[in-house]
DNA sequence: AGTCACCTGATT
DNA sequence: AATCAGGTGACT
């Protein structure tokens, strides 16, 4: 006691678009960054893990003897889900979870140690899931199946269905603090502590709130604001990807509280805050948002 | 509804 | 050496 908490040193780098942890729009710059290298058309020989982690609850040989011989026919994204579409209506569904990345590699053999699971493709490239905290999944089987492994993801925050009704709706049936329901995959797809964070500041509301005391009038301003930050970002990571030189602050989408506990909030220059919900931090301005 | 396990690199 | 980061599923 005595001695006032002082703001701790700030080693740690800032968060940039190119080590961002996967949300929506990372998912989605995934997505289309394989469509970019063409993987569609290719045909899958072989795949292997070495965890049993990474494909839990089926086994490697599974997935393998679910892809082999399909070509791969197109890459959707559904949440935070990735699905590799293959002929004879068969899918491969990967999430990132914390720290992956799916992405292409000249040669199978020049895979890095971090690589949890690898397709080699009839052209000599392969596709891998590459994750240094190993927490990220691979699952294949009929279309069907991987889809209703899914099927618990809510409305698509970019889509026509993402109304003031539904976002009302969702609100008014939960007890939860609204950070929690934004996070909640059930409601809202795609949508991970970085974005609720920054998506609450942007429409003023206090991370804290019950879901069902938020009036339809802010929670039609949080609709809006969600989109948007959803929106810029997909853009800014999309050109981020596309420029590799280019990373860092000009393409970065600008992060307005996460990470930035201690610092001066731009918009009121109050302290910015943290406070754990849910076992997770909370960035939030307690003067701007009520 | 809340807590833990799953992971490992970075930080304290 | 201990703690933290965090999405999700399993658990209480």
């Amino acid at each position: 006691m005595g001695a006032r908490q002082v703001p701790r040193h700030r080693i740690r780098q800032r968060i940039t678009v190119d080590c961002r942890l996967p949300e929506l729009p990372e998912v989605e710059a995934v997505r289309q960054r394989l469509v970019d290298e063409r993987i569609a058309g290719t045909t899958i020989l072989s795949f292997a893990a070495e965890r049993p982690g990474t494909t839990k609850p089926q086994r490697p040989q599974e997935v393998a003897k679910a892809v082999r011989g399909r070509v791969v026919e197109g890459m959707r994204r559904r949440g935070k889900h990735l699905f590799v579409d293959l002929s004879g209506g068969y899918s491969i569904r990967v999430h990132l979870r914390m720290t992956g990345n799916l992405r292409i590699i000249p040669d199978v053999r020049l895979r890095p140690a971090t690589a949890r699971g690898w397709f080699v493709l009839d052209d000599g490239r392969a596709l891998i899931l590459d994750d240094p905290r190993a927490l990220g999944t691979i699952h294949a089987g009929r279309l069907d199946e991987m889809e209703a492994a899914a099927s618990a993801v809510g409305v698509e925050p970019l889509s026509d269905a993402f109304t003031d009704d539904l976002l009302l709706g969702a609100a008014r049936r939960s007890k939860k603090p609204i950070k929690t329901l934004l996070m909640d995959q059930r409601a809202v797809a795609g949508l991970g502590n970085i974005y609720a964070a920054e998506a609450l500041f942007r429409a003023g509301i206090d991370p804290r709130r019950e879901s069902r005391r938020i009036s339809a009038l802010r929670l039609r301003r949080l609709r809006v604001e969600i989109v948007r930050v959803l929106a810029d970002a997909v853009q800014s990571t999309r050109i981020a990807y596309r420029a590799p030189g280019r990373f860092g602050e000009a393409d970065s989408f600008p992060l307005l509280v996460y990470d930035r506990e201690g610092e001066k909030c731009g918009n009121c220059g109050r302290i910015i805050r943290r406070i754990p919900q849910g076992g997770r931090s909370t960035y939030f301005c307690p003067h701007c948002q009520r």
